[in-house]
DNA sequence: ATAATCCTCCAAATACTTATGGAATATCGT
DNA sequence: ACGATATTCCATAAGTATTTGGAGGATTAT
């Protein structure tokens, strides 16, 4: 085999990892999987798509090396290889937002603007957790809340933030958090909490992230 | 429009950005790219492939704002949008190599087993440089050299060391470099020149790294 | 064994991507 | 304006990806 055959196969097997990337399905499935591991039927409630079709992009994950998998009886969970995969997609995620103005414009389509909503960083959460200042709330669906959870915070899903107002105090500051940047769910729970009243803010970026960095977490 | 159709915009454009990175050639042109601006034809004749199938990837590569373009006379000269691309791609063919086994043994198929060619890290070899005990090499076709290369590096492209072993002083240590991590120039450089009885060493990654960081440069 | 549950595989329809040669377009120097 | 050079656009053919419904496999509880 001549060299110039071996670079084309090397930069083939480059370009798979290229492809299991190239599919929106298959991103919100590594978003979902950085919260922690997931049955497959799970998955496609979850993403609201086809089980066939999901377990498909999977298998394609899977093979790319991104996934790997644990059989618990019937039930079969994925997960991500590595805590590495989530860092590069979350890149990916970000390249996009810099690089492409169809891809910023959508995100400040999907996610409105969140700077307003005071983002607090993880040092400046972590101390407000030592002095007691903050209720911290994470939004998140229940099953990703029981698989791991910032220390001492409070469970309300994103749907039920309205109905579970009379939880939360009026008088100490309210901080949410979701999945990540990209992320919806808890900047929508802001906003809902400060037009109730409340004095809440946005935690910069989700639980992978904190978790990645060894602060204080439950499950 | 629904909150989950604006989900689903978002990550269609996420996964626009996998699109560009989802085949070889386009991932060869970023790679070349990362060592200068270069026009289409160029880039064709360099990369091996069809000119009209060079510049529809250029284009792809373009849309996904990966590229930009500068127009000098007749030719159209392009270059990366911003040098986070081609770092973005170095750690997409580092995870690539890391979690696909068909992709390691790709790699080690092209390059062969780089580790026994000793590899002098950057700060190494600035000191070495600072004391006069190293002759640096870049064996990048002479076009790339011309675009920029390390300060006080010899210009011997890949195909030219075994015509031009003279130019070469037994006495001192070598230092040969090329286009990064992933090119064979260098490691079929340092093979050759060791098996001639030379000294020789190669660089850890390649051109872009180096002047990433901003250490000393010429062109 | 049998049924229930969960997941994977398969076939088929549709849509997209890649690669090619050749035609069209843009710029420059005369 | 004209020819030379460099690039893009277009039509086309072949290949690959996505999505679906339903059949087929594993595993568990009865």
């Amino acid at each position: 085999m001549s060299d110039r055959e071996r670079k084309l196969l090397l930069y083939e097997q480059f370009a798979r990892m290229g492809k299991a990337l190239a599919n929106p399905l298959r991103l919100e499935l590594i978003d979902v999987l950085a919260q922690g591991e997931r049955s497959v039927d799970d998955l496609a409630t979850s993403c609201g798509w086809k089980l066939s079709n999901t377990s498909a992009q999977l298998k394609v994950l899977q093979h790319a090396g991104l996934l790997k998998t644990r059989r618990s009886g019937v039930k079969i969970f994925y997960r991500l290889a590595d805590p590495s995969v989530h860092d590069f997609v979350e890149t990916l995620k970000a390249l996009a937002t810099e690089t492409l103005p169809d891809a910023e414009k959508a995100a400040r389509d999907y996610l409105g603007d969140v700077s307003v909503l005071e983002p607090v960083g993880r040092g400046e959460l972590t101390e407000l957790i030592a002095r007691g200042e903050v209720v911290v709330v994470d939004v998140r669906p229940a099953e990703e809340y029981a698989a791991g959870h910032i220390a001492g915070a409070l469970s309300i899903p994103h749907d039920q933030v309205a109905a579970r107002l009379t939880e939360l105090p009026k008088t100490s500051l309210i901080v949410a958090y979701c999945r990540g940047r990209f992320c919806v769910m808890a900047p929508e729970a802001v906003r809902l909490l400060r037009s109730a009243g409340f004095d809440a803010r946005l935690l910069v970026d989700g639980w992978p992230q904190w978790h990645a960095e060894g602060l204080p977490i439950a499950s």
